[in-house]
Order: structure tokens, then sequence, then C-alpha cells
RNA sequence: GGGGUCUUAGCUCAGCUGGGAGAGCAUCUGCCUUACAAGCAGAGGGUCAUAGGUUCGAGCCCUAUAGGCCCCACCA
């Protein structure tokens, strides 16, 4: 028990410690249990080839938060964990590791390059998980899985065939996104547009005559931000209410270059306002011209290879680089007179995120999601309110991107994935689907296949995750039990990716949302609101936090004073802060254990249990008014703490926790008791012992309150002033009972903490040296209000700075000229003797008084108002007329005071 | 073009369904008071962006304006 405690906390060696505890005792494992609550959250998972960032600190800490919490409240908490493959995002990692040893992804082959990867896997893989145990995460790892481990393969095969069979994914020739760096293609929502500097360039083609040649003197101007694009034009468009253009019904254009004539379509896409009113149509490398091109069956031109040189249809120009290609036939142009002028221009480019190469339109073969069916209970789901979406303005977000969703573009030309489970014959190239290779073609009987190449979107697995984790496709206990989860935590960033593909899979394939809520959090920034970037090289290192101030800290710092789905700046200050409140809660506790193990030596010898360790209906007859006041603030703080947590209000909560802890426990409290422990004579053994046993409870309730954000240094605490219990995160949460409240006591310690502001005020502005003692009155006609002072006058005199205090019903004895200070009910009076100046007090006193003048005149404004009167709820009446018997009662007695002065 | 969001103390931000403006940091003044100087006690500092409106009552609800940020769309 008098385990020596250092003077400042230090969390190195103690997070450590405590986390292989917890792992030892398998606190963090959940099983299937009939008789509790499941409560369950899904990881987001961290790709394997991340660190950990600011981010994923933020996001894991909210989420430990919660499954602590419930889980101290009995529920069976089961964090479920795992990584994510992050196809791209690795393969792009590997292919640079390989290039650094001089290899080539291709020479090495489809094998090798997977060899590779595997290999890499193990070696990274677990780096970002070991991390997340710095943090403090308390997931069970028991269950930790990976979005390319044999489960997670089974679900994606199996919901790829049943989705095929249900003509939900499909093989189609579309225009897709194309990186010609990554060489594969990639979804929409990949694509990151970003204003660049560029060029408008004013083309003419010329008319086709009536001999079929190109027209001399009749042309049609139009202009282009991609010229090389002209390479695969096949018409040129107008708008058919366009009345400047009606003569060319009918005509064609002479497409230079190529030098072949190309038909003039009308059609509504055309803008009769922007520019001239013509646009040149590309089927093959513009998303709107691929629109138009269906529309008027225009032949589709493909002039790129993959690397996005021109190819065989580019003529001359076959093999140039799209930009070499794009200057070659400008020079072209100009040359042939077609050019009218170049224009400077900027304008959205659409870039890959992860490589921020430009992206080039294509038109390929791919694997898509037909969206529209699916996404429909998906949508109804968060307009019913079956999934909750905190904070409630993410659900317009959401809705943006349902109202307007396009097919999924699923497949990947990369290797690091789930490869497609579609086959096709090689003898008659029929497409099969299915789970395994086929062994026969249906169509031709022909016994050799070849799989297709290509891997799946990394998102497509990840969608599954909330159920591919517990089992499915296979009807586990575990899918049973904590199917549906209940909340997600996630960043606002990936509601596209991620949140709604989570959600339409999961009514899709279990009949049942993936979970009840999802808790957006914002970005965490620098201090100077950037985004904490690689290439700006401003990122903070959660780890070098934790190493320098301990997790508990930033754990703290990352949660307050933060609403949800708000961005936060992060600043060194604010970690200090926040350390030095750990370093608080450290010296509070230690204050305790002291003075337990002072307690301890006048009783040694003995045996059984101590006054402090009792019951609490043991206990509560010896309780004194500062005891229940404390006790009862810290019963409204558990009921509103929470509250809030119960709303996933995470900030407010901890903030209420805080203040508890350190202002009303700390500063008013613990300095309230001290006599009670110092003077034991005077105070008498069962006061010393209530004394005690207050403080040890309500700072185990209040650690356990901190617990889920600060769960080290709480533990710390909690087992050693607790000795024969063994960790606080299996301890129960505290609840709020009716039997701790505590009114009078309350309005009894507010009124003397008043009369102890006003004292230290004055003395203040008097400028009383600190050390020196004066005798303090306490003069009140209410003897409830002499008792308060009576029997708490062993702290008042303390945290007052008296002497000695006489509590009396008039002030018969006391020196005129004292200085006085008012509290509802009772005029406190300190003679200071040589120190007061009466003028200046006078000056004091009236200061005092044209305050409650106005603070009365603003409530009489509101009790005479009769609208006010009618329509305002009795409570706030009532409250109202509470501060009107008050403020008229200080006045009076200010004004008494004054009189007698003058 | 559509949508969202922000504008509150010198700085960074809280402020739940409308009922007398808060925190941390910074500043100023005293204190090494036997848990803590990573601390204690006190103080200063806000026309809650602007203009209207609804209401007995608006930082909070509505409308408009100004400025900042974000997302989506991508008119060549």
């Amino acid at each position: 028990m008098s385990k020596e405690l250092a003077k400042t906390y230090d969390p190195k060696g103690i997070e450590d410690r405590l986390y292989q505890k917890w792992l030892d005792k398998k606190y963090f494992h959940a099983e299937v249990d009939k008789t509790k609550t499941p409560f369950t959250i899904v990881i987001p998972p961290p790709n394997i080839t991340g660190q950990l960032h600011m981010g994923h600190a933020l996001d894991n800490t909210m989420q430990d938060i919660l499954i602590r919490y419930k889980r101290m409240q009995g529920y069976n908490a089961l964090w479920q964990p795992g990584t994510d493959h992050a196809s791209i995002a690795t393969e792009v990692k590997i292919i640079e590791k390989l290039k650094e040893e001089g290899i080539d992804k291709e020479e090495l082959g489809r094998e090798g390059f997977l060899e590779r990867a595997w290999e890499w896997k193990k070696e990274y893989g677990g780096r970002i998980i070991s991390q997340l145990k710095k943090l403090g995460s308390s997931c069970d790892w028991d269950r930790e899985r990976f979005t390319m481990d044999e489960g997670c393969n089974k679900a994606v095969t199996e919901v790829f065939c049943k989705m095929h069979e249900k003509g939900w994914i499909y093989k189609g020739s579309r225009i897709i996104n194309w990186c010609p760096v990554c060489n594969t293609s990639i979804s929409d929502a990949e694509v990151e547009y970003e204003e660049q500097a560029g060029h408008f360039w004013h083309i003419k083609y010329p008319l086709v005559d009536e001999n079929g040649q190109p027209s001399k003197t009749e042309f049609l101007e139009f202009a282009t931000t991609r010229p090389e694009t002209m390479l695969g034009d096949t018409a040129v468009a107008v708008n058919p209410h366009d009345e400047r253009y009606t003569y060319l019904r009918g005509r064609q254009v002479w497409l230079p270059i190529v030098n072949k004539p190309i038909p003039v379509v009308e059609d509504e896409y055309v803008d009769m306002e922007f520019g001239t009113g013509v646009v040149k149509i590309t089927p093959a490398h513009d998303p709107n011209d691929f629109e138009v091109g269906k529309r008027h069956n225009l032949p589709e031109i493909n002039i790129l290879n993959d690397d996005a040189t021109i190819n065989e249809n580019g003529g001359k120009y076959e093999g140039l680089d799209r930009y070499e290609a794009r200057k070659q036939i400008v020079a072209e142009l100009e040359q042939e007179g077609l050019l009218v002028r170049i224009e400077d221009y900027s304008h959205n480019v659409g870039t890959h995120d992860r490589c921020k190469t430009t992206i080039e339109p294509m038109i390929k073969k791919q694997w898509f999601v037909k969206m529209d069916e699916l996404i429909k209970p998906a949508a109804e789901a968060v307009r019913n309110g079956d999934i909750k979406l905190i904070p409630e303005r993410m659900e317009k977000t959401y809705f943006n991107w349902t109202d307007n969703i396009r097919d999924w573009c699923i497949s990947r030309q990369l290797w690091w994935g789930h490869r497609i489970p579609a086959y096709y014959c090689d003898d008659c190239g029929e497409t099969i689907v299915a789970k395994e290779a086929p062994s026969v073609c249906p169509k031709c009987g022909g016994r050799h296949f070849t799989q297709d190449p290509d891997t799946l979107d990394t998102w497509f697995s990840s969608a599954l995750w909330p159920f591919s984790t517990l089992g499915w496709p296979d009807k586990t206990e575990d899918l049973e039990y904590f199917y549906p989860t209940d909340v997600l935590v996630t960043g606002y960033d990936i509601i596209f990716f991620w949140v709604i593909r989570m959600i339409f899979s999961g009514y899709e394939q279990m009949g049942e949302k993936p979970f009840k809520t999802v808790l957006f959090h914002g970005l965490v920034r620098d201090s100077q609101g950037r985004k904490m970037s690689k290439s700006l090289g401003n990122g903070i290192d959660p780890l070098e936090i934790i190493d320098q101030y301990g997790a508990d800290a930033l754990r703290l710092t990352l949660i307050t004073g933060n609403a949800p789905g708000n961005d936060m700046r992060f600043y060194y200050e604010r970690v200090e802060a926040s350390r030095n409140f750990a370093n608080k809660v450290w010296n509070a506790s230690r204050f305790i254990m002291m003075n337990i193990a002072n307690a301890m030596e006048g009783v040694q010898g003995q045996t059984g249990s101590f006054g402090w360790e009792a019951a609490y209906d043991t206990i509560k007859a010896d309780l004194e008014p500062v005891d229940k006041w404390i006790i009862s603030r810290l019963n409204t703080l558990v009921q509103e703490a929470t509250d809030n947590m119960d709303h996933f209000e995470l900030g407010i909560a901890v903030q209420k926790v805080y203040d508890f802890i350190w202002d009303e426990f700390c500063d008013w409290y613990i300095e309230m008791v001290k006599p009670r422990l110092y003077n034991k004579e005077e105070a008498g053994e069962k006061s010393r012992n209530a004394a005690l046993w207050t403080l040890k409870n309500v700072l185990i309730d209040a650690l356990k309150l901190l617990h889920p954000y600060m769960p080290f240094i709480t533990e710390e605490i909690f087992c050693t002033i607790q000795s024969e219990e063994e960790s606080i995160m299996i301890s129960r949460w505290p609840e709020y009972t009716e039997e701790k409240c505590f009114a009078a006591e309350e309005t009894a310690i507010e009124l003397m903490k008043d009369a102890v502001r006003g004292i230290r005020n004055v003395r203040t502005e008097m400028n009383v040296a600190p050390g020196r003692k004066a005798a303090v009155f306490v003069v009140s006609e209410k003897e409830t209000i002499r008792n308060i002072f009576a029997e708490g006058r062993l702290f008042f005199a303390s945290l007052a700075g008296a002497s000695g205090v006489t509590v009396q019903a008039d002030k018969a004895g006391i020196a005129d000229d004292a200085v006085s200070v008012v509290i509802q009910g009772a005029t406190i009076y300190i003679p200071f003797a040589e120190l007061v100046d009466i003028k200046q007090e006078i000056e004091r006193l009236q200061k005092e008084q044209k305050r409650l003048e106005g603070e009365l005149a603003r409530v009489n404004g509101m009790l005479s108002n009769e609208k006010f009167m009618s329509k305002a709820p009795e409570a706030k009446v009532a409250e109202e007329r509470a501060k009107l018997e008050k403020y008229t009662q200080m006045k009076a007695q200010v004004e008494e005071r004054l009189m007698q002065l003058s």
C-alpha cells in the first residue's frame, strides 16, 4: 500500500508493462457469451504499407474509448482488428523496391512478384499493429484478420460469383480512368481533380466541299485542351438549336493530319454559350464524347497504348508520348494554317490519387458493379434512421453520392489483390465465372482455360469487412452473435470509398446493416491548419509524442476540445497540457495514498478492516457535508459523462471529468480535507476516516470515468491503491444513484466556496501577504448558515487564510472598520486593523451594490414582463424568482454595511 | 455549376434540443502553503463576421451579404 511513487508521472516503462499485463490476462479477448450483450466495433483496417500517423491515432483512440467504456459497463465488447492488403499502394511499393534491386516486374513474372509481395507483407505488415498497441488499443488480437487471408478470399469469391449470377457484376466496354504509370484502370472515386495551368488551342477544321475535298474557304472553329486527341476524332458536334450552324446539317468536316472526312452531328450536350459552340468528338478518350458517340453511332478509335504513347491509329505519330505528340500535332496544324490561336487556360485535370499522374480516359473492357438497385437499401437505411451518421450533416454528403451513383469499376490491372474468378475458354472464348477453375467448357467442351489476369479494387474486399471478419460466408456463431456491429469510427474522407460500400454490401449479403452508427472524425492538421503530409514534411509522428509525453497524454489531446467530424490542429502545447493533467492525477493519487499510509502507521498491529475501507452504508453516518458535497458532485458527473458518451460526445465527456478532477476534487475537496488529515486530535478519528474513505472512493470512481481516455495512468494508480483488484479495465463503470444526491450539502458548500473566494479576492486586492492570517467573523441571522460555517470551521479557516473563525448571530464585538464580504445570507468580517482604508472599503461595497442592482434590474425586467411570465417554462420562472430573492437579500446586506460605515 | 461547413477572448477551439458567454495556451500580479512550480491563489481580455427576421428571450432557428475551408460535378 505504501508504495513510494515518483513526484512526477513518468509513463515510460509503465505503459508497456501494463499493456503486456492486459494481453497476458486476455482482457481484450471476446468470446460468444449469450448471457451478455455484445458490443462490436470493426477496425478500419490500416494498410500493410502504412505507418501510424495522427489520423490513425485519433481514429483508434476513439474506438478504444468506446470499447473500454462498454466493456466496463458489462457489455461483451469486441474490437475486431486486422489489416488491408491495399492492392495498389502495396504494389507500387514493391515495384519501387524491386527497381532498387534492378528487377523489372514483368521480368519477375506474376508468381515471383506475388512471392515477393507476401514476403513484404510478412516483414512490414505487422509494423502498424505493433504501433497501434503502443497507443493502448484494446483490440482482440487473437482475432486479427487480413483482407487477403483465406476467409476473406472466400468471402470475396462468394460475393463476386453471387453478384455475377444476379447480373449485378458485368463485364463491359466502358470509358474508364486509366493511369498510364500504374498501368491500371481506377474507379471514379480514385480520380482527384487538380487545378492546372494549361492551354486552350483554338483550331479550325475545313468543311468538306461538294467534291468531297477539304474546302479552302469554309472552316469550323473550336477549341481544345488536348489537341492530340484529334487523332481519334470521329465527329464534330453542334447544338441542334444553334441557328448559327443549321447550314451544317448533313455536312462533313475534314479531319486534318488523319486526312479523312468526319460527320457533323447535332447533340444537346453542346453548350451554345461556350466558345464557338462547336465541339470535336473523341469517343474513345472523353467520357462525354463517349456518350455522344453512343447516341450517334460513331466509331470509337483508341489512339493510345497503355503507357500513354500513341498507338498505330496515330499514323506517323505512333510511338510518341502523349505530350510529345501534342507538341508536334500543334506544330503541324500551325503549319497548315489551322491553328487560330493559343490561349492560357487554367482547368481541372483528373489525376490518380496515388501517383498524381494525369489520367487518360480510355475505352477498355472492365468489370463493373451495377449500382442502381444495390444502392437503394443503403440510401433508405440512412433515410429512415436505421443507420445513424454522426454528425448528422454527413447524411447530406452521403445522399449526394447515393443519388448520383454510377457503376463501380472493380477490375484493376494489378497483380497484388484478389484475382477475378472469371475464366476464359481457350478454344471458344466463353467466359465462366466460378469459385473454382472449370474443367470443361459448357459451350464447346474445351478443357483449357485462362483466368482473367485482373485483380479486384482493394475496396471490394474491405466492403465485406464487417462480416467477412466474423466468418462469413460460413454461418458462424460469431456472425450470429456479433453482427450487426455497433459503431463504425472513421474519417469523413472515406465515406464514398468505404462506408457506403460496406452498407450496401451488408444489406445485399447479410440482409442486414453492417453497423448501427457511424461516428465520423475529421483530419488532424498541423499547427498552421495544413494537412500533414510527407511532401510538406510537416507530419508529427504519434510514436514520438508517445515517447515524449506518454500515450495517455496523446490520447487526451486528440479527444479534448473537438466535436465529431471537425478537423483539429495539433499543437505541442496541447500535449503538454494533457501531460500536465496526467501529472495532476498522479499527484492527487500520491497525496491520497500517502495519507492512507500515514493512517496505517497509527493502527499498526491491528487486524480487520479500517474505517477508510468500510462499505458506503457503514461510513455513511460519519460523512461530513464536504464529503457529501463531493460525492454528490461525482454522482452528477457520472450521470452527465455517461450520457455524453452514450451520445458519442467524447470531447464533452472528458472535459467534464477533467474539470471535476482538477477543479472540484483537487483544488477544492483535497484542500478542504487537509486539516482533518493533518490535525487528527482536533478533527477526530472518525472524521479522518470519513475523509480518507471519500478521497479514496471518489478518486477511484473518477479514475474509472477517465480510464477509457487515459488507460495507462488510471490502471497504474488503480492497482496501486486497490491492491486487491486486478485491473480497472474490468471494473464496473460507476452508476448514478439518487442515494448520493445531496442537494442541501451542495448548496452549503457552494456558499462556503463563495465566502472563500470573496475573502481571497479581498486579500489580493489589499495586498495582504499570504502568510498573514487574520481573524474571520461570520455573521448570520440564520441558524442553518451559522451551522454550516461552524461545522466547516476547520477547513474554512485554512482556505480563507484565517487565524480563527468565529460564527455569530450579530456583529457584536467586531471592529467597525473591518473588511466585509457579502454572501447570500451572511456577511463576513475580517478586521485587518491598520490595513483597512474606510474610503476604499466604501468604494468596494458600492461597486458590489451597483453590480447587484444591475442583476436585479435584469431579473425584475424578466419577471415583470407579462409575456415572459405567461410563455416561459415554469422552471425558468422559478429560477429567476430564486435569483430575485438572492440578490435582494445580498443587496440589503451590502446596504446595511454601507450604513454602518458612513 | 451543386452541396457542405466555418467565422466566439491575443492564439487554438468547446458551447447538447434557444433561457444570464466557457476551456486550454498566452498575458499581468502575488506565492517554492508538508500531492503537484508540469503547481497554487487572483486579474485583465469577447458589439459571439455583417444586416435583417422569427421569439417573452437568439452565439444557437430563418433570410441575405462578406470572407475562409472542404466535397461533388468536370464546358470541349
